[in-house]
RNA sequence: GGGCGCUUAGCUCAGUUGGUUCAGAGCACCUCGUUUACACCGAGGGGGUCGGGGGUUCGAAUCCCUCAGCGCCCACCA
C-alpha cells in the first residue's frame, strides 16, 4: 500500500482551506429559499494573538456553522476584531516610548495616525490565525468596531440615548488612574491576591470648644485635609454624647460635624469614621445623605490641590503628603498609634499605580429602564443560556444593575459627540458634526454670534462596550441612513434586506465573564434599537486551564502555542482534542493527552480509509453476513444520529464529539468493517464496496464539522467529485427510523462474540485459531441469522446445534442458551465449575433481593405496575439463566 | 457580608419526571498480542455505593435538613 499509515495533515489542511475560500463556500448572502443561521464571532482585541481560549470557542462556532450550512442553511459566520480601546491605546504608547516620543507630545491627530498604523501593521494576525483553526467565517464581511459606518453607529446610537433621555452626564465616583490620567472600569482595577501590607493609622481629632478628643483610624493620612464629618454608628453608647457636636481637623482646624450613620461598623478599629466624600466611594455616599461638602483635595495627577489647605503640600504627590502628614501628626501629638495592616488595594491592571477613587463628570447610561425587556427575555426563556445555571447569574446583575459609565479619558476610540459653549456644567450640546452642534448651540445658549471657535467637542471617547455592544446590528449596517429612523430611534424593518434575513442571529458562543459586558448589552440595544433578540441562544463556554486548574496566562507561561498545536497535531486533532472534554459553561481542563487523542483519532480514520481504498473489488456474490452488516450499521447509524441532535439541539458538544467518536471508532471500525473485511489476499465483492463506501461517507458527514480537513480529503478521494459535491457543502443525513429488534439481535452477536474471544484470551487460545462452536438452544431460527456473522467475528470453523454438551468444552451462557468451544486441550474442570458456581451464586444473590421487594407488600401495591412486572421478569429470567447454567454444571 | 452552584471510578465528566442488572462514558491503569488498515493499534480485564450524617418514601446518586470541602458572581471595613 502506497499510502503512509500515518495521517499528514500538513499537507491536506493548506490545501482544502484555499479550495473552500477559492470556491466561496465560506460566504453568505441573502437567500429567500433558504433558512439563514447566523453567529457572529465574539470580535477579539485587535492586537491580540490566538490563545487557548479562542481555540475552544472558534472550534465550537465553526462546528455549529459547518452543521448549519450542510443543513442547507445559508450560514453566515461573521468575523471581525474590537478596537479595544484601553488595551490598543496602552500598546501603541508603549510602542511609541521605545521609538522615544511620548503620548503628551502628540497631538489628538498624531496620535491616532501612529495608533491606525500600528492597527494596520499588528491588527487581525488573529484572523489569520484562525484560519489555520479551520474557521469558515465569510471573510468578506470582516468588521472592525472603529470601521467608518462602525464608528458612525456608535455616534448614532450616542445621539439617539441622548435625546432619549438615557445618557446623562454627572460626578461619580471613579477610578482614577494617575499615571494613565484616565477613569477605569472596576475590571480593569486588580487587587493583589493575599492584600497589601499597609499601615493603619490612629489620629485624634479635638471636640470642638473641648478638651476632648476622638479617635479615628486611616490608612490614608493625606486625605484628613479633605475630611467633611466624622461618623459614628448610632447605637453606638460609647459615642452618644458626640452625635450633633464638631471635630477640628488636624492642621487646618476646619470643623466638621460628628454625624451619625449605620455604616460604621461598631467593632472596627475605634468606632468612629472619618468621611472624606471626595475620595471614598462610601464617604461619598455617606456625604450625600447628609449633604456633606465634597472637598477635592487631590489633582488629576495624583499631588494635592489647594483646597487642601496646607501650603507646603500643594503640588506634591499624595504618597509624600502621607509621610510629611503622618510626621507632622505625630509631632502635633495626634498620632496615638499605627500597625502594620493587610488590605486590598485596587491598582491600575494596565499601569500598577494605585487607583484613586475620585470624583469626576462623566458619560453615563442610565441601565434600570432600558434594559427592563432584556432582563425578562432570558427570565421567561425566549432567550436561552446554555447551560441555563448562568440565568441565575444574569438575574442577579440585572435586578441590581447599577448605571454604565461610558466615557474613557483615552483617543483610541469613538470621540463622544458633545459640544461644549460655556463654562456651566450644562453648556453643551450632542451633535454628529460641527455645523449642526453650532447651530444648536446658537439655540440653546440664546447666543447668535457663537462660532466654530467658541465650540470645543469633549476629549474622551467612548467605552469599547459602547460599540461592541451594537456587533450583531452593526455587521449587517443597521444604522445606515436608510433602515436607522432618527426620529424614532429605531431601525426599520424592510429597508435593510441583510439585516431582515441574518437578524436575529441564531447562536452566541462566548465566554462567561462577559455575560454582562456584552451579552447582556447587545440584548439590551438589540430591543432598543430593533424590538427584537439580538440571538436565540447563547453557548457559554468554559475558561481553558491547565492541568492543575491555573488560568492559562503569559505570565504563567502555561499556555501552549496554539499554532504549534496545529503543527503538531493537526487543526482536526486539535480542535477535537479541544472538545473530548468541555461541557458547556465547565472549564476546561487543558492537558496536551487530550490532543493526542484527537490526532490519534484522525490517524484511526485515515487508517479505515486506507483499509477500504486498498480492497480489489470484484464482481462476485455478497455474502449473507455482509449484507447482514450493512443492514445493521445503516440502523444503527440512525439511532447514533438522533442521539447526535439531541446533543446538539441541547448544546452538549462534548458529549456529540463522543457520539460521533464512538460511532466511527468501535461501531463503524472495531464491528462494521472486521465483519465485512474479507480474508487476506481475497477480494471484495461490489454490493458490499459499494455499501461500505456509503456508510464511511455518512460518517465522514456527521464527522466534518468536528473535523473538516481530514473528511473533506477522504470524502474527494473515495469517489470522484465535482466542486458542487464537495462534502463541506453536501446534505447532512436526516435521522431515520430504525429497527430496534435488529439492533437487539446483533447486541447477541456482539455478546456470543466477546464471550469466544473472552474464553480465547483468558485461555490462551490464539485469535487466529479457528475453532468449533455447539449451541444448545430453544429457538433455533434467531441464532442461526447469525451463524455466518458469529464465524466471521469470532473466527469459527463450524458452528453446530447439539442436543447435549460435547466433551471437552468451555461453556457459556447467552440470553438462557448455552455454547460450548470444544478444544484439543486439557480442560480444568474444577476450575469451569467454579466459575460456573460463582455465576449462579451471584443469581441467587440477585433473585433474593428481588423476592424481598416482591414480597414487600407495600411494593407491590405501591409501585406501578410496570415496575412491579419488571422486577418479576428480572427473576424469571435469572431463574432461566440459573437453570442453562446448572444443566451445563451437571454435564461437566 | 449577600447571592448562586458544585462534590459520582486514578483524572475529566454523563446520569432527563425518584423505579429495568442504574451505578455509566472517555482517558489513564493491568493482562495478552509484532494478525493480513491502524502499536497514534487490537482483544480482554480490574476499579466507585454516588463528600459525611440524618430524614421523607414500598423504593434515593436523584427529594428535604444538616455538617464539611471547593468554585463562581456581586458588594466590600475605614
Amino acid at each position: 500500500m502506497s499510502v503512509s499509515s500515518k495521517y499528514d495533515p500538513v499537507v491536506t489542511e493548506d490545501k482544502w482551506y484555499k479550495f473552500w475560500m477559492d470556491n466561496g463556500f465560506f460566504n453568505a448572502k441573502v437567500n429567500p429559499d433558504k433558512e439563514a443561521y447566523s453567529i457572529v464571532i465574539p470580535p477579539p482585541n485587535v492586537t491580540g494573538v490566538l490563545h487557548m481560549g479562542h481555540m475552544l470557542n472558534n472550534t465550537i462556532q465553526d462546528i455549529l456553522i459547518r452543521k448549519a450550512r450542510m443543513e442547507g442553511k445559508e450560514a453566515c459566520w461573521v468575523p471581525g476584531t474590537d478596537h479595544a480601546s484601553i488595551a490598543t491605546e496602552a500598546k501603541v504608547v508603549k510602542m511609541l516610548r521605545e521609538k522615544g516620543i511620548k503620548k503628551s507630545d502628540l497631538s489628538r491627530e498624531e496620535f491616532m495616525t501612529h495608533a491606525w498604523e500600528w492597527k494596520e501593521k499588528y491588527g487581525g494576525i488573529i484572523l489569520e490565525q484562525l484560519k489555520k483553526l479551520g474557521a469558515s467565517c465569510d471573510w468578506d464581511r470582516t468588521a472592525f468596531t472603529m470601521d467608518e459606518s462602525y464608528y458612525d453607529a456608535v455616534i448614532k446610537v450616542f445621539i439617539d440615548l441622548f435625546n432619549k433621555g438615557y445618557i446623562y452626564r454627572g460626578l461619580r465616583m471613579i477610578n482614577w488612574d494617575t499615571e494613565a490620567q484616565t477613569a477605569l472600569s472596576n475590571e480593569e482595577v486588580v487587587y493583589k491576591e493575599d492584600g497589601e501590607k499597609a499601615t493603619l493609622y490612629s489620629v485624634k481629632y479635638q471636640i470642638e470648644e473641648s478638651d476632648e478628643f476622638v479617635t479615628i483610624a486611616t490608612v490614608r493620612p493625606e486625605t484628613i485635609l479633605g475630611d467633611a464629618a466624622i461618623a459614628v454608628n448610632p447605637k453606638d453608647d460609647r459615642y452618644q454624647h458626640l452625635i450633633g457636636k464638631k471635630a477640628l481637623v488636624p492642621f487646618i482646624n476646619r470643623s466638621i460635624p460628628i454625624i451619625a450613620d449605620s455604616y460604621v461598623e461598631l467593632d472596627f478599629g475605634t468606632g468612629c469614621l472619618k468621611v472624606t466624600p471626595a475620595h471614598d466611594p462610601n464617604d461619598y455616599e455617606i456625604g450625600k445623605r447628609h449633604n456633606l461638602e465634597v472637598i477635592d483635595t487631590i489633582n488629576l495627577d495624583g499631588t494635592l490641590n489647594e483646597k487642601c489647605e496646607v501650603e507646603k503640600f500643594v503640588g506634591l504627590d499624595r504618597f509624600k503628603v502621607r509621610k510629611l502628614i503622618v510626621k507632622d501628626l505625630e509631632e502635633a501629638g495626634q498620632l496615638v498609634g499605627q500597625e502594620d495592616f493587610i488590605t486590598r488595594i485596587g491598582r491600575s491592571e494596565r499601569t500598577n499605580s494605585v487607583v484613586e477613587p475620585k470624583l469626576s463628570l462623566q458619560w453615563f447610561i442610565k441601565m434600570k429602564e432600558i434594559s427592563k425587556t432584556a432582563h425578562e427575555v432570558v427570565m421567561n426563556d425566549d432567550i436561552l443560556l446554555h447551560p441555563d445555571k448562568f440565568k441565575n447569574t444574569y438575574n442577579h446583575w440585572m435586578a441590581n444593575v447599577r448605571d454604565w459609565c461610558i466615557s474613557r479619558q483615552l483617543w483610541w476610540g469613538q470621540r463622544i459627540p458633545a459640544y461644549y459653549y460655556g463654562s456651566e456644567e450644562d453648556d453643551f450640546v450632542v451633535a454628529d458634526n460641527m455645523e449642526t452642534a453650532l447651530e444648536m448651540a446658537k439655540e440653546k445658549s440664546g447666543n447668535s454670534n457663537l462660532s466654530a471657535h467658541d465650540l470645543k467637542q469633549d476629549e474622551d471617547v467612548l467605552d469599547t462596550w459602547a460599540s461592541s455592544w451594537l456587533f450583531p446590528l452593526a455587521v449587517f449596517d443597521g444604522f445606515n441612513d436608510d433602515c436607522f429612523d432618527k426620529e424614532t430611534g429605531k431601525i426599520i424593518p424592510g429597508k435593510n434586506a441583510e439585516l431582515d434575513y441574518f437578524y436575529p442571529t441564531s447562536t452566541l458562543v462566548t465566554a462567561p465573564e462577559i455575560l454582562f459586558f456584552w451579552v447582556a448589552r447587545m440584548v439590551i440595544a438589540g430591543y432598543e434599537y430593533t424590538d427584537k433578540m439580538p440571538f436565540k441562544n447563547v453557548y457559554l463556554t468554559g475558561i481553558v486551564r491547565d492541568k492543575q486548574r491555573r488560568k492559562m496566562s503569559k505570565s504563567l507561561g502555561n499556555s501552549p502555542d496554539p499554532l504549534d498545536l496545529i503543527k503538531q497535531y493537526g487543526a482536526d486533532g486539535v480542535r477535537t482534542g479541544m472538545l473530548f472534554s468541555s461541557p458547556a459553561g465547565n472549564d476546561l481542563l487543558f492537558d496536551e493527552k487530550l490532543v493526542e487523542q484527537g490526532r490519534n483519532f484522525s490517524n484511526k480514520i485515515w487508517n479505515a480509509f486506507r483499509l477500504v481504498e486498498g480492497w480489489e473489488v470484484v464482481d462476485i456474490e455478497q455474502p449473507a453476513h455482509s449484507a447482514f452488516a450493512y443492514n445493521w450499521f445503516d440502523n444503527y447509524f440512525n439511532k447514533a444520529l438522533l442521539e447526535l441532535e439531541d446533543h446538539f439541539t441541547k448544546y452538549r458538544m462534548s458529549d456529540a464529539l463522543m457520539t460521533v467518536y464512538k460511532l466511527t471508532w468501535n461501531y463503524f471500525c472495531s464491528w462494521y468493517l472486521e465483519w465485512i473485511k474479507p480474508e487476506y489476499g481475497q477480494p471484495i465483492d461490489s454490493t458490499t464496496y459499494q455499501q461500505s463506501i456509503l456508510l464511511f461517507e455518512k460518517v465522514c458527514k456527521i464527522l466534518h464539522p468536528f473535523m473538516p480537513f481530514i473528511t473533506e480529503e477522504i470524502w474527494q478521494q473515495i469517489n470522484e467529485r465535482n466542486i458542487e459535491q464537495s462534502l463541506i457543502i453536501a446534505e447532512w443525513p436526516k435521522a431515520e427510523a430504525y429497527d430496534e429488534n435488529l439492533l437487539k439481535s446483533v447486541e447477541t452477536l456482539f455478546e456470543i462474540t466477546s464471550n469466544i474471544r473472552n474464553t480465547r484470551s483468558s485461555k490462551g487460545i490464539s485469535p487466529n485459531k479457528a475453532l468449533d462452536l455447539s449451541i444448545k438452544c430453544q429457538d433455533q431460527e434467531p441464532i442461526q441469522a447469525l451463524a455466518g456473522s458469529i464465524k466471521k467475528l469470532a473466527n469459527i470453523d463450524n458452528l453446530a446445534f447439539v442436543d447435549a454438551k460435547p466433551e471437552n468444552c468451555f461453556t457459556f451462557v447467552v440470553d438462557n442458551n448455552e455454547y460450548y468451544l470444544p478444544v484439543s486441550q486439557e480442560i480444568d474442570v474444577e476450575a469451569e465449575k467454579a466459575k460456573i458456581e460463582a455465576e449462579i451464586k451471584y443469581l441467587n444473590g440477585f433473585i433474593k433481593a428481588v423476592d424481598k421487594k416482591l414480597s414487600n407488600e407495600r411494593f407491590v401495591n405501591n409501585a406501578p405496575e410496570a415496575v412491579v412486572g419488571l422486577e418479576k421478569k428480572k427473576k424469571s429470567d435469572a431463574e432461566a439463566k440459573i437453570a442453562a447454567l446448572t444443566n451445563s454444571l451437571e454435564s461437566l
